[in-house]
DNA sequence: CATTATACTGTATATATATTCAGTATTAAT
DNA sequence: ATTAATACTGAATATATATACAGTATAATG
């Protein structure tokens, strides 16, 4: 990250300012305004800067289209995304496949997360995992034998117990007597882990 | 704060989800490209409902003027004690039951509740409720057959499904084969209903 | 010394956007 | 039976807004 003048360090408070008092970013003319600027341009260039080097992304041609760029803060909110689960494809967080946002406070479940899984089945239903059920999914590869893994396997996914039996083969064990186990060879079969889940919410 | 009907609730979350992607609100026309309307005015619509119940703010002659209202800050009630479920004794509010204190939005789950309730037991194992887990508990009267209640019997206190076969018996069914249905004569035992399950949360 | 970045004012304009008006249709409430 | 609320399409418009262009001035850089 580069550097900031001061005048460049204004604006962009200003930026988060206004954002956290009114709910949505200002406008070119809304900073002159907060900071006594006489003409639109002037917080135009400012802007321009501060996208430069990276503080900020500019939506072009897009009013308010301002956004400000937190590197370190990846899951800043309290809004986590619900995914549903689809039984074919894969649940990104794109838009068409968030159901709602769900507010909730981060490290709610001990570990951070980074969103909620919406369950279909009934395939780890003596895991207490019910149809419906909201699975809080954390991102991760660190998976230790006995987690609950959202694993895809050619575009389908599905939430198991995980059992790795040798350096090639992984089992990956439902919870209910009417499902029967899926062992993969990792040779033939590619496995993608999606994370594991760290804990659990249902809605009555 | 008032109903909201599901066309509302989509609006609602379709806002929640532009601003969580892109930093700023929506403009009508955003929420229909979203939402699949053909006219500004059908987001319009929809938005004076929203503000009109208070889930939302309209900033008048603004851009993308949107800011979502967030009833848990007014009221403050965002710390909700857990309660240890006892073998003996009623779980109250009383300090000394009190576990600790959960930090979680108020109607997190639909409707409100007063308190958490730590599980101890397999009792309601079939209905996705394990031990350790913390069910939300509403005090109310007002059970329907078929709820999960907190019930309390000569200070033994106990999760069940609730049904009521006549005016003077009720059956408080497990969801456990392990463990066997309790029937109640209102006329010579006395059955206090603490309260229902309007949720659930599993930490792990 | 020319160049570049910063830091502004001031004007102008295409277009992005809110918002009103005119309809149609369905459902729930009084 | 009538009102009110919901749920839309479609068109029109005033204005809010981004953004380009024309300047001026200072400081730093190579």
């Amino acid at each position: 990250m580069k550097d900031i003048t001061s005048q460049q360090n204004k604006v962009l408070n200003c930026i988060q300012v206004y954002i956290k008092k009114t709910g949505f970013p200002p406008t070119r003319a809304d900073i002159c305004r907060e900071l006594g600027f006489k003409s639109p341009n002037s917080a135009e260039t400012h802007l321009r800067a501060l996208e430069k080097k990276g503080f900020i992304a500019i939506e072009s041609g897009t009013s308010r289209g301002i956004s400000i760029i937190n590197p370190e803060i990846e899951h800043d909110g309290n809004d986590y995304p619900i995914i549903g689960l689809v039984a074919a494809g894969s649940p990104t967080l794109a838009a068409e496949n968030v159901e709602k946002v769900f507010n909730c406070p981060q490290g709610f479940f001990g570990s951070n997360f980074d969103y909620f899984l919406r369950v279909r089945g009934l395939s780890m239903k003596d895991a207490g995992i019910m149809e419906d059920d909201l699975i809080a999914v954390k991102k991760t590869q660190d998976i230790k034998n006995g987690d609950i893994v959202i694993a895809r396997i050619d575009d389908e996914v599905t939430v198991k117990y995980f059992h790795r039996h040798s350096p090639k083969i992984v089992h990956l064990q439902p919870a209910n007597e009417e499902f029967s186990n899926i062992e993969i060879d990792l040779e033939h079969t590619e496995l993608f882990i999606e994370g594991k889940s760290v804990g659990l919410i249902r809605e009555n």
